[in-house]
DNA sequence: ATGCAAGTTAAAGTCAGGTTCATGTCAAGG
DNA sequence: CCTTGACATGAACCTGACTTTAACTTGCAT
């Protein structure tokens, strides 16, 4: 039996879809770990593969990458993470993910209300002016995608 | 009769509800225009507070500045834009927000199906690889708010 | 033992959508 | 006339999530 089959970080952003850049990134932000070789160079364990999958998953519902160290951050350092640990992280963003959805469709219906009118006033329109939680942000409060914008996606 | 009643930087940001700054920022990537009084300082017509209105929606639809300056500058360029005018460039929204809500529901109810098994496989979970549209962006395709996120909404 | 792909680092660049600053000008009331 | 607040400009700065570059080192196959 040889040692723990580590790898690469060429080989682990190829597995994951990431650049090497990106790992070294979210090393330096604490999101992952590794080990050295004697020369310096990174070593990953496989689980690393699963901690990344939470990172995407974790992207896509909206969290930013600081709120997703601090997820991680909970899990239990001495052993490695049980099924019912990554269900209990995710578990949270349910409802962030209906919040979303309401913001969303309360923007969409307002949209079909304004289309008849063409109005688009600054204060009772309600897309210009969604909704209160977009109002406590402030005005000019926008949000939304990003990626399902026209700016072509970079590759890793 | 009075001349036009052209409004200064300062009042247009008021009743928009926007900083200066912004504005002139707005000018410059052509979103809006100005005429200017012997001394060199702004001066807007009324019609530019619609304007705003739209790019204000039009942001909250998820659009880039770019492309909203592109969707502005399909308006008639003589007489002055009309109700119809407006809903035409709003109607298009209608179709990106429908698939952005469903690309969200999809999401969660990946979510909902995955917290029981915490899979988080990197090839098979809905959750860390929602759905087809986001795969066409590349894997690693991140999405949704910014807004919505913990980062602190910054103020006109 | 050697050649070269793959790895290392720090620092700088990128993009969006602005804000802030320094320095100088305009406009209007008293 | 003079002061004062609003405005102008260009340049630098900001956040987030990375990528790119430059200069150098490792590791593995031949």
């Amino acid at each position: 039996m040889k040692g723990a089959d580590l790898l690469p970080i060429g080989e682990l952003a190829h597995r994951a879809g990431l650049a090497p850049s990106a790992l070294r990134y979210y090393e330096s932000a604490g999101l992952i770990a590794s080990t050295r070789t004697g020369g310096g160079q990174r070593r990953y364990e496989r689980a690393v593969l699963r901690r990344l999958a939470f990172v995407r998953a974790a992207q896509n519902v909206g969290l930013s990458l600081e709120e997703i160290r601090s997820a991680l951050s909970t899990l239990p350092a001495q052993r490695s993470p049980t099924r019912a640990d990554w269900a209990r992280l995710s578990r949270s963003w349910q409802a962030r993910l209906d919040e979303q959805i309401a913001g969303l469709t309360q923007l969409r219906d307002g949209l079909t209300s304004c289309i008849g009118c063409g109005c688009l006033s600054l204060k009772r329109c309600a897309l210009s002016n969604p909704n209160d939680a977009m109002a406590a942000v402030g005005p000019g409060a926008r949000f939304l995608p990003s990626v399902l914008r026209r700016t072509s996606g970079r590759q890793a």
